[in-house]
DNA sequence: TGAATAATGTACCAGTTGGTTCATTATTGA
DNA sequence: TCAATAATGAACCAACTGGTACATTATTCA
């Protein structure tokens, strides 16, 4: 029936560096069967272009294209559009936290810890505005396929328990005034570091200012620490 | 009721060639034309579906069925879902900082002016969602609609001006801290208010809490303005 | 080894949607 | 008054896009 088959290839390749895979132009190389690699590729394509467009401007199109593997995969491991977008979702946070999970402030003192968790989770948006951006369309769909994740708060519950328990130290020895509710902490210093990446274009265009110059970068930077640090701050 | 009859319809020959597409000869209303309340009727459908949908996700058809006129009118009046998605997002800034135009805060000390002006800046966020909502799709294109606007700068310099006039009073007086710059002043408090209502969908999933209870709102702001002042204030 | 199953590629389709074409009616100004 | 122009409506279309049918190859395991 179909008489331009290609087969026999006898030309062994090793699968030994980093297999990229070409696209058989002339003559295939054997298939090489890797779901895990093929779920993480589409995954990490996602993320992008999810994070790029939101999910009604996504393309699956698009993110077949920057895979090696085809449309017909995503749909074999992720059903659907929506499907493909909750799981990049919730890899999205899952990446973010992780990072923030490597912190180590029981050692400091509470301000210096303070300080450091504020700075750490300034630069982190800012290295992840895949993340940002993803979180902004899911807000723009009003939060309802994040509701679907089993795993969300779980995944974040750690970023509180951090909070509260640096607070804690330090209305113990002093240096913070009580009453502070950790969430609310980490609320706003969530808020002003996910603004200054989230609304940067928005802002600078308005203000003309550039968002993304180191010098403003600093200054930005030392400003919310110093914010949170007189918040919380006794006097 | 309807006297004004429309005169007898007679064939009309197709002038040249074919696929003529003639009217039903019964009888209408003659129509009423409106141009200012069809564009403005427009604008405030496109307001809605873009702030719902984002630009990707918006219809024009949706856009168009909100509305007591045709798609048709959208592209006469608008020339492109671009076009009518940059009008409507002009018109959603406008709109905010007329508002925001109204306070007379030079009658008041500059503190209780700063404590005045945030207070009114989160609820302002709050009471305008489809405001965010716009600006956040705005942001996740980049800015590439507001960059073509030329009136966005001039729409939201006042602003600055009021935070910056405020601000050099209370430094005058005594009572604010000098060194500070008024558009960080701003910004931080645009992203805690802002923030407040961009994401309260995946913050409030995640952390199990109602952002828009009045108790979690009436918290909420008064921890923000406490972080306005406190940033401010000498000591 | 050799079915059974998992993984993958190709071509295609049907519904949607931004945008247009053709035609008509209201309004205006000289 | 009456042509010129502005405003409007309805049907239509071509391209795009999420999703599938069908076919094929790799892998596993009894």
């Amino acid at each position: 029936m179909n008489d331009t088959v290609q087969k026999s290839t006898q030309v062994r390749p090793r699968s030994g560096s980093s297999g990229a895979r070409s696209h058989p132009s002339v003559e295939a190389e054997p298939r090489i069967n890797d779901p895990e690699r093929t779920r993480a590729e589409i995954l990490r394509a996602a993320i992008d272009e999810f994070g790029e467009k939101g999910l009604a401007g996504a393309r699956i199109d698009q993110i077949a294209a920057a895979t090696k593997t085809s449309k017909r995969m995503i749909y074999y491991y992720f059903g659907s559009k929506d499907g493909l977008y909750l799981a990049a979702l919730e890899q999205s946070y899952s990446q973010v936290r992780d990072r923030e999970r490597q912190l180590q402030l029981d050692d400091m003192d509470p301000e210096t810890a303070l300080r450091c968790l504020a700075t750490v989770m300034f630069d982190h948006h800012l290295d992840n505005e895949s993340y940002i951006r993803i979180v902004m369309s899911e807000n723009i769909n009003r939060g309802r396929y994040l509701a679907q994740s089993k795993i969300i708060q779980q995944l974040n519950r750690p970023a509180i328990t951090l909070m509260r328990t640096l607070y804690d130290r330090g209305v113990a020895s002093g240096v913070f005034r009580p009453g502070l509710d950790a969430t609310d902490i980490h609320a706003s210093i969530s808020a002003l570091c996910f603004f200054n990446v989230s609304n940067r274009h928005t802002f600078g265009l308005i203000f003309q200012q550039d968002l993304q110059s180191p010098s403003y970068i600093a200054n930005r930077r030392e400003n919310i620490v110093q914010m949170v640090l007189r918040y919380v701050r006794v006097t």
